[in-house]
DNA sequence: GTAGGATCTCAAGCGTACTTGAGGTCAAGA
DNA sequence: TCTTGACCTCAAGTACGCTTGAGATCCTAC
């Protein structure tokens, strides 16, 4: 097979970069924060194991959905760094992404709701609209806390109509 | 009825951000993008419409989500700030916004059903896993262009297990 | 052994999204 | 009227997430 594919191989900082789609820069920056980790050569450039390839993949695509950095960390929880993660490692890891993914889908998927709701009835400005008038509505329905921060709305449109 | 829910009354900073939960500062930052308008008092105070609080309140859900400022002005689109906007316009604006959303969601979602088959197998370190395998799995279902970003591990576990 | 691209550190800069502070004005109640 | 809290502008500062540049070293191929 191919060497490049030795379970051992250790990668530099620019084949990393080319293989994950993120800078060099970026990838040293990571390691401050201490997301990502490296060992280094006798004249102290970083070596990358390739296990590492997958966390960047994933500190990448969490950074596209809008993770913040500190999240991310977290998400990793003990997942090791210096060894290869376990199969049990990766299974905990994921059970922790999936949760921060959920939290953040719903979210999305509660706007989305409420949104669709007033493409039929143009409501954001109607005070028929039961997204802005909880008062009405939502309590009625027994809805939550506060529905989003639309909610911040709530007194409004009591008497508002023109 | 509460004399401060009469359709045409004009809100201070002070009372828009408590009822949004938006920092003064940060209204003041958003009317200098644009983001938000005011009218002046004959003293130069901001006096807010009230259907700037749905303004507000959008752009502060869509924060939340990691929507950067840029987008949410664009989603606003139409929506007039010097007037009431109209049942169309709030329409026309509710569907630029869902479109946003169902981007990010199904972005989340592609996600969240990868690791979703992950819990199951702790395959993020496992060679097995069609995730880490596009060669074998992912062609052969006929994947698209590339899964996410962990596609930048494709060539991955060929060998590769410890 | 040597040229030259890759890498190193450290400091500074940048874009986004604000906050903070100084110094001054406005507005509403006693 | 006077006071006092809310508000104003403008400049500077902050946090995050990097990038850029300088000056030096590494390392691989010839």
């Amino acid at each position: 097979m191919n060497p490049a594919h030795e379970p051992d191989e250790l990668l530099t900082i620019g084949e990393m970069s080319r293989r994950t789609g993120v800078a060099a820069s970026a990838l040293r920056y990571y390691e401050e924060l201490g997301l990502v980790g490296s060992v280094r050569t006798a004249g102290n450039q970083r070596r990358y194991p390739r296990h590492m390839l997958r966390r960047v993949s994933l500190i990448s695509v969490a950074k596209r959905l809008g993770m913040p950095l500190s999240d991310v960390k977290d998400a990793f929880g003990e997942v090791p760094m210096e060894s290869t993660p376990s199969h049990a490692d990766w299974q905990r890891a994921s059970r922790r992404w999936k949760k921060k993914l959920e939290e953040r889908r719903s979210a999305i998927e509660r706007l989305e709701n409420e949104l669709t709701g007033c493409i039929g009835c143009g409501c954001l400005s109607l005070k028929a609209c039961a997204l802005l008038n909880p008062d009405d509505a939502l309590a009625a329905t027994g809805a939550g806390p506060r529905r989003l921060e639309v909610a911040a709305e709530d007194e409004e449109f009591a008497g508002d109509e023109q």
